[in-house]
DNA sequence: CCACATTTGTTTGAACTCTTAACAAAATCG
DNA sequence: CGATTTTGTTAAGAGTTCAAACAAATGTGG
């Protein structure tokens, strides 16, 4: 029941027919690979003479492939389609306050390869650095092979239209474009969204259970808490491309200071910082805190794994993080009402620990019974998931439904 | 960018670029009736030749009808056309604690007839009432008439398929089916919706401006206080009908208890209750003072009444309220960036008061600049906007884009 | 070994749609 | 009154789905 913008809207032409089924076809072919052409009619529901016809253009302009016949138990031996990935290349860059990884990978998402260089705040260095490094991951990898352009993940808000980067505190950055910069040094398409957002759209379109849930909350838990929110199959942008900023919603307006300015955010209750705070038994302004913090070498990581050898304060400053992320999710759950909730960050290494808890806690301040049954799953860091979300952006270009009426 | 969900997707005939574009033509006559043939194909940038054809296919089946010629400053006059409404009839229901209004209108939502009459909780015996004040109603106002169906509005939760009554503490409903029992005793379609999805639709579909907002928030404000999000044009109903459960998402740990016996609810603070407790300075249970305000005769109208007059603490209970209210919106705008905020309710009618103060609060609280602007406007009370509502569910289903992909 | 059934994949013509252009209708202008 | 302008209709052409027949490839059973 969606209202047509009647001042941005797209008619139909004769040839849209063919752009809604050729799509859903590639779509079913992603899903369900290998698959014949007389499966993929029956899932269309439509007679084997349109799917020849569909498939002829989907190899035609390369996103499909034939495969071998393989073996059937009576007739014609059916000849197998796949989505075509071996040849096509994915760069996938995740810039971090200090380190920046990229990683080629194939359009299916499989890793060929990984480097991390320390991040060059400086965006003109950054670009020419990033644009080296593509470059020579492509030419390792198949001169033939075509490259569906270049995925950038940054820590801040970007505008989507334009691809400024917004504001990114941690690396100082305030409108800067280093998506045009990149794609004209490079030649390469450069798709950029901020890190939430990414690792939501990895969920939709790198995850095997990606078309189970078109409504769920990605809330990655680092440095910062930031959300990615899909609603109805779409990523939640808002109005000016700042929906998400759950971080600093306040838990209690008396609570302690955030580096936001304000008093009680949740991120100042349940980021690294407050759990390496909790656990140091410091109370400074954080502002000073995060000084020292990066500057120490202790890392939640390690921090965790002192709770787990027994380190009583280690595991209570654990425990309580994970109550206070406890109380932000709750809150979630009941205005958004998600299929499901997944949490990213290094604080999932201690799911184990702390997920019972979490989901404990989430059940008890749910208004409903259904509500209280939201999944809460962890992603686990070494997954990567926000090169996985840099890989999605070029995913989501190619696989996205055509936008109609 | 949507994702399509290959387990339920609905795939393009020959016919779905007409589906399109018909809709599309009717959605234009819509907003900018009169209008002529020429100046649709203009808007729709197509041929003239296609408009008389989808044209004719819109007056036949009963959605569009011609007016009459014009004057023009040269050529042939245009025939003008309109969307048929003056003959097609809704009647809205508004089920409410004390009272349940019926409205019979037309199509465009102009009202024809309001009555009420003392709600009545068991279910059948208001089936009955209601089907007989409709049958009534509609008798009364020309025979040939039609009727697009009965919009319902309900304060609790729906079930947007099977249309059941999840939960209504306000009647004292659990489970229960007016919609079939109301269609099955009439023999007309009915719609069924909860209060604010109900306003928000009101807005999408009713709204002169209905067409610029595309994401927004419509949060209401009496006994209880719930919200109707709208994000890329659809309502947000969550994975169990049950999105926008903002009342209860807690201010403060430590506040005052909450009906629904958590501490500290957004709700416990700026609805009704909360406003009419404030006023009369008494600290009891929130279940007690709910009795006695409910066999009092002092309402928040009467409050805001006394505070214009001079009642300087009947101006503190109201401007304490809206300093709460503030506070709740402030986390909406940060979580969701909406284009816009309306605000339904009694309290409303206090806007000029405390109207510049809640835009300063969430202003204050908005973490970027341009959600500091987010509007926050008023709807008030005497507009009727669950009534509208009610009329908008079925506008919805005549007016909405097709599903396609 | 061969007729037959079965399944896959292709081809073909009909039906429905948009697209383009010409045409008819109705009004104003000089 | 003819030329011009604008509206609305009609008709032939192109792209799409749709339905059915056809060709291809394999196994089965005598």
């Amino acid at each position: 029941m969606r209202k047509i913008d009647t001042r941005n809207f797209r008619r139909a032409t004769r040839s849209t027919p063919r752009e809604i089924n050729r799509q859903i076809a590639l779509n079913l072919v992603r899903e369900h690979q290998p698959i014949s052409r007389a499966d993929l009619a029956r899932r269309l529901e439509v007679g084997r003479g349109l799917v020849t016809s569909l498939v002829n253009e989907l190899i035609a302009e390369g996103s499909v492939v034939e495969g071998v016949t393989v073996d059937a138990p009576r007739g014609r031996r059916p000849m197998m389609l796949w989505v075509r990935t071996h040849d096509r290349f994915v760069v996938a860059v995740d810039v971090r306050f200090s380190l920046t990884y990229v990683m080629l990978s194939d359009f299916a998402g499989t890793p060929l390869a990984l480097e991390s260089f320390d991040t060059l705040v400086e965006p003109g260095e950054l670009v020419e650095e990033l644009a080296l490094r593509a470059e020579r991951l492509l030419r390792t990898h198949g001169a033939a092979a075509t490259c569906e352009g270049i995925g950038l993940v940054v820590p801040g808000m970007v505008d989507r239209r334009t691809g400024v980067v917004l504001n990114a505190p941690q690396l100082g950055w305030r409108n800067v474009n280093v998506r045009d910069a990149l794609a004209a040094r490079t030649g390469l398409r450069v798709m950029i969204e901020n890190a939430p957002i990414a690792c939501a759209l990895s969920q939709v379109w790198l995850s095997p259970r990606g078309s189970e849930v078109s409504n769920f909350v990605y809330v990655t838990v680092s440095d910062g808490v930031g959300a990615g929110l899909v609603v109805n199959g779409e990523i939640v942008r808002g109005h000016d491309d700042t929906a998400g900023e759950f971080g600093h919603i306040p838990i209690d307006p008396d609570g302690p200071e955030c580096l936001c300015g304000a008093r009680g955010c949740w991120e100042a209750y349940t980021s690294n910082l407050a759990l390496l705070s909790r656990y140091l038994g410091e109370r400074q302004s954080p502002a000073a805190l995060r000084q020292q913090l990066q500057t120490s070498a202790l890392t939640v990581t390690d921090v965790i794994a002192r709770a787990r050898s027994g380190d009583a304060r280690a595991a209570a400053a654990v425990d309580e993080t994970g109550h206070y992320l406890a109380l932000g999710l709750a809150k979630i759950v009941n205005a958004l009402n998600p299929a499901r909730i997944v949490v990213g960050g290094e604080i999932t290494a201690a799911w184990d620990r702390i997920g019972p808890l979490v989901r404990a806690e989430v059940a008890s301040r749910a208004l409903t019974e259904s509500a209280a049954r939201t999944p809460i799953v962890p992603e686990q860091p070494d997954t990567y998931p926000r090169l996985r979300g840099a890989i999605a952006l070029l995913a989501a270009r190619a696989f996205a439904a055509p936008r109609v009426a």
